[in-house]
DNA sequence: GCATATATGATCAATAATAAGCAAAAACAG
DNA sequence: CTGTTTTTGCTTATTATTGATCATATATGC
């Protein structure tokens, strides 16, 4: 294995584990640690991790619940770097909706400069952490809590979204299948949720890393055609445009 | 566990509690007190918490809890009195209302013995601490959040109202004025939903402690008439059962 | 206000991790 | 092929982290 290429997995597993200790690291790439350490000194240059005696970590900011805390590690960066993309697709003035989830909510930290926006959410991680900032509308749908996700699902929630006419939806997944063309998540009420969510809406963000990329998950959520646009990360095969562009969707692919 | 990783975690735990002692970090991290010291030193020069006597808090509290937080310490044995007894009130099958507040809070921690229960409420910090328990059935009513009170309120919440019909709500007040005969709060929004809560269920159980008493506020909730049950600390004036009988009230006093 | 509890800061020793220097091996350039 | 550069592993000196100790400072109870 060259050097890149270790540096590159090691980056990916940083990514993935949000910490790493030297000696884990030397052991995983049979090399020695003073090798590992060197890596990872390069790699605090230009990259977002943090060495810290015995280790390394991610760069992540501040908070992270705990309910939703072991996901939400899982591939921080991507997911950053999906959410500033996805800010550019608001505009003053809209309606927007995000879906409860890891990726929508590394979006939240992206709207704290915005003012003048309505913002509907089903997830009560979301709500709170929106709650602060003035200018912003902030709706809350109800429902029951299904814990895994702090997702609020059921009734209350599908009526209340039958209540309003969204701009954009921002939404996640579990799972993006490109033989089938759908989109899916293992609660079927969730899928429920999403799948109003993005018949509401005028135009459909799907919001994704690479890792969701061939899963298949028991319920359906929605045909891939339903959606307009779909961000992700630029770890994809090369022709994941091409794929997605069969489905109708506009594919945009951010660098980490 | 890596240095930087204890000292995030730290942080994000007082995010959480807002406070920490020594003694409470050093065990739970399973380190010196001397370590959690120099710990709380650093992370004092470069983020916003304080160093005490015993331990740290936050500089700028998460005013989300703090809010409610502050007078939920009023009046609180009256208050847990008064939720002693509304919990007789509740049978195994009911599906019950609890409106936001910290009156009804106290009411949550009597229900933590109860299984087979629909419960219904607007506050988020209620659904909070009611999600947890098994046999429970929790949904929460959406809407726009009043910080003031943690309580969710608007369309969202209305519409979800109408969609059910309650056995028993547990309502709480800011003014109960006995010559007009009606109940207030501060806020209009706020009190249009306890007037939908009270409309919508069987029978009313307004919980309140003598602060309230004599007190009008803005926007008027309903009529005391429409009240079928009080629960009230023995702090009233010798004629309030009386009085409160002339608008058909049955008054529960509890002693504290 | 005084005595007692407890918390703190400074210091030190032990351990672990790191950086630096060096040499061997591999890759590279001419 | 030869000299040079890069990468790597090893050794050693240096540094960082931690827990323990103890004198001092601060709270608490009476």
């Amino acid at each position: 294995m060259f050097m890149e290429e270790r540096k590159a997995q090691i980056l990916e597993y940083l990514r993935h584990m949000s910490r790493a200790s030297v000696h884990d690291l030397s052991q995983q790439f049979n090399v020695s640690d003073s090798t590992i350490r060197r890596d990872l000194k390069e790699l605090e240059e230009t990259d977002s991790i943090k060495r810290t005696h015995g280790g390394a970590i991610l760069l992540q900011p501040v908070s992270f619940e705990a309910s939703i805390g072991d996901r939400k590690k899982d591939y921080i960066a991507e997911k950053q770097a999906i959410a500033k993309k996805a800010v550019e697709f608001i505009n003053p003035g809209d309606a927007i909706l995000l879906d409860s989830g890891t990726t929508t909510y590394e979006l939240v930290k992206e709207l704290k400069s915005f003012s003048n926006l309505s913002i509907v959410t089903n997830s009560i991680i979301i709500m709170q952490e929106l709650a602060d900032i003035p200018g912003l509308d902030v709706m809350l749908l109800g429902g029951n809590l299904r814990r895994e996700t702090s997702a609020l699902v059921g009734p209350f929630a599908e009526q209340s979204l039958n209540m309003i006419r969204i701009d954009k939806a921002f939404i996640g997944t579990n799972g993006l299948d490109l033989k089938e063309g759908i989109i899916t998540t293992p609660n079927l009420t969730e899928a429920r949720i999403k799948r109003m969510m993005i018949t509401n809406s005028r135009h459909t963000i799907l919001m994704t890393d690479h890792s969701k990329i061939g899963k298949v998950n028991f319920a359906k959520v929605a045909d891939l055609s339903e959606i307009d646009f779909c961000i992700v990360d630029n770890q994809v095969s090369a022709h994941f445009g091409e794929d997605m562009n069969r489905y109708d969707v506009n594919v945009h692919i951010v660098n980490i």
